[in-house]
DNA sequence: GTTGAGCGTT
């Protein structure tokens, strides 16, 4: 009774499948069903869990033998706490036996817009494809809010940066040195290029600049900004880069080959 | 012991 799932699919040809979401990942069938059940007759319970960790993913997707009691479903059990956690209860969208939804209602033809516009992308036409989506999008799923943090705090540091440079740096030192220019492009490509490693450095040490020793030795009279930070790392990027490829190879690594990449 | 905004298997 409670082995949803277990021996697949029972029988699709009549049933309306909803899909349960922002469940919490410790729910199973087993407690989804007696909630589902009472609104109908709930014909299967299905949580799709990872292959690797056999965990669940957060979703489950429940069986409705009447596309009523499941609509009905919807409407009661849509915003319902469970287990400590919103869920929310919409007709599944994809899937075997996707019905014909139309803004939560179901109707005959297609849905011409979608009403709930939830889509991200059409769904591939191979298994294959699919498993390949989900990796990719479970990998980065629980990154999703730190990689908008992560790009936020690279951006504010940059605009730091290049704040701080601005005020402190003088164009009589722009000058003397002379290489200002190249220096920052060179540097703009170097950070371009290897932008994750850097932003990860700099995560872990983002007052790496700041040095105390340095601060002893460089005396009011030297810039204060005279970071051998990035110069190290660049010293330190070029030297086994040179070492493994010549001068030559440089102009090579130029080209446009995606699967040639360093990173690899 | 954890996350999250998302569409499925024998």
């Amino acid at each position: 009774m409670s082995h949803f799932g277990r021996s697949g699919p029972p029988d699709i040809k009549d049933t309306y499948s909803l899909l349960v979401l922002n469940i919490t990942f410790r729910t199973t069938a087993d407690d989804l069903f007696p909630l589902f059940d009472k609104y109908g007759k709930v014909v299967d319970i299905f949580i799709p869990r990872d292959r690797r960790t056999g965990e669940s993913r957060g979703f489950a997707f429940v069986r409705y033998k009447y596309a009523d009691e499941a609509q009905k479903a919807v409407e009661k059990l849509d915003g319902r706490n469970v287990d400590g956690r919103e869920i929310m209860v919409q007709f599944a969208k994809y899937g075997p036996n996707a019905e014909r939804i139309h803004k939560g209602r179901i109707v005959e033809a297609l849905p011409k817009s979608r009403g709930r516009s939830r889509s991200r992308s059409p769904r591939p036409k191979y298994k294959d494809d699919y498993y390949r989506d989900k990796d990719y999008r479970r990998r980065s799923r629980s990154r999703s809010k730190g990689r908008y943090e992560r790009d936020r705090y690279h951006e504010r540091e940059r605009d730091y940066r290049r704040r701080s440079r601005s005020r402190s740096m003088s164009p009589d030192y722009h000058k003397s040195h002379g290489r200002g220019r190249g220096y920052d492009d060179e540097r703009e490509r170097s950070r371009s290029r290897s932008i994750d490693s850097a932003s990860d450095r700099r995560s872990l040490s983002p007052r790496r600049s700041m040095s105390p020793r340095k601060s002893s030795l460089s005396p009011r009279g030297s810039p204060p900004y005279r970071d051998e930070s990035p110069n190290k790392r660049s010293s330190a990027k070029r030297s086994p880069s040179r070492s493994a490829s010549p001068k030559g190879r440089r102009a090579i690594s130029r080209s446009p080959s995606p699967r040639n990449s360093d990173e690899d």
